[in-house]
DNA sequence: CCATTTATTTAGTGATCGATACAGAAATAA
DNA sequence: TTATTTCTGTATCGATCACTAAATAAATGG
């Protein structure tokens, strides 16, 4: 099956890399669909005849920063041999991606959306429940160390998962803020000097 | 001297209160004027009247959160007697003054306008360098620590700094998507059990 | 009283927001 | 060729943005 009708003159992935980039740096209410439109190069017929809304695009930017640059700060999450390593790698690729010459500085799921009343947009909220997703995330690799044997079950799962994850947003504020790769990963290492305190046997 | 031509009808203090919580609520830009005109109960004119503009107005809005809330969450800092109680104080302050139930949730400072891009707007700048002001605060107190003989010399004064402002501004976001009262305040307890480590001599 | 001063209400300003109507262009199908 | 389909550029749409001009109201000074 061929597809009719005339062919699209830009490169979709190459405009919605641009929408994502735009976004990242400076979060969904603060682009412009002219902003977007002259960064994608295209009018805006065309941007929503191809992406159907701005929240559609922004979706979809979303959906394209956690499989690009999202896998790169989780992705020794799951492989790496002990909760310990998990932890500490993923606050190191967190420091590093938040302070890329080449990006925008912190995460576009920490900074994207904050604005608004609790449940405010369908945008807001999405971004919240992906929030809640990395604590979730933290939380089953502990209970896992746990049945592993690795950690002893006294542990309280849910503050150690939200405290590591409550460093890793206020990383995106400092890296937004133009805090160094250095203080970042500086951060990181005074967080991981915590885990042997937080995860000892305490009956 | 008494004042001269018809006396204003609504209550300042009462208008810039009323406009804090909403700016502490909505941030900067999430707030319209006309939200702010219904909340204050005053017409656009009488607004710009008495403050300017809605920038002058956000500023004078800070400027009373920090006298207020702000001085809820530091009051205790600069009287602990030591390093520790200070740091421990302000993160459990902060942890109850992010979540309680009759204002907004998290810190007006942190949320207030993380949009855009680095060094954008002039709103954006004065509050980056008001979280900027808090880890000087503790690199300062720290330093205090070291003069009194309460911490050894040899301390990285402002990656611990950092360290304990990227969680204060962690907690901001986890307060803002719904975190318990509790939680906050587990997550405090847990970077207090780095201190011992972070603070101790290695030389 | 009247002049002056300041605040208020009404009713807007131009600019920009996200989103589209419309006509023409460029492809396939028959 | 002609019909159909889909995309593109121009030129907007109504709504809302932050903000204000103009007339009126309410106080004081003389």
């Amino acid at each position: 099956m061929v597809e009719r009708g005339r062919p699209r003159s830009f490169d979709r992935a190459d405009a919605l890399r641009r929408a994502m980039e735009l976004f990242w740096a400076k979060s969904y209410e603060g682009v412009s669909l002219s902003e977007l439109t002259t960064s994608m190069g295209i009018n805006p017929p065309s941007l929503y005849a191809a992406f159907t809304s701005k929240d559609a695009l922004f979706r979809e930017a979303v959906a394209l920063y956690r499989s690009t640059e999202g896998d790169r700060t989780w992705s020794g999450f799951e492989t790496a041999a002990t909760a310990r390593e998990a932890v500490a790698g993923l606050l190191k690729a967190s420091a590093e991606n938040y302070s890329r010459d080449d990006k925008p500085r912190g995460c576009l799921i920490v900074l994207g959306a904050l604005h608004c009343d609790l449940s405010n947009t369908a945008v807001n909220r999405d971004l919240a429940d992906l929030r809640m997703q990395c604590v979730k995330q933290l939380q089953e690799r502990l209970e896992r160390a746990i049945a592993e044997g690795e950690l002893p079950q006294t542990i309280d799962v849910q503050a150690i998962a939200t405290f590591y994850v409550t460093i890793q947003q206020g990383m995106s504020i400092q890296a937004r803020d133009g805090a160094s790769r250095e203080m970042l990963l500086a951060v990181a290492d005074c967080a991981m000097v915590a885990w042997n305190g937080l995860t000892v046997s305490q009956n």
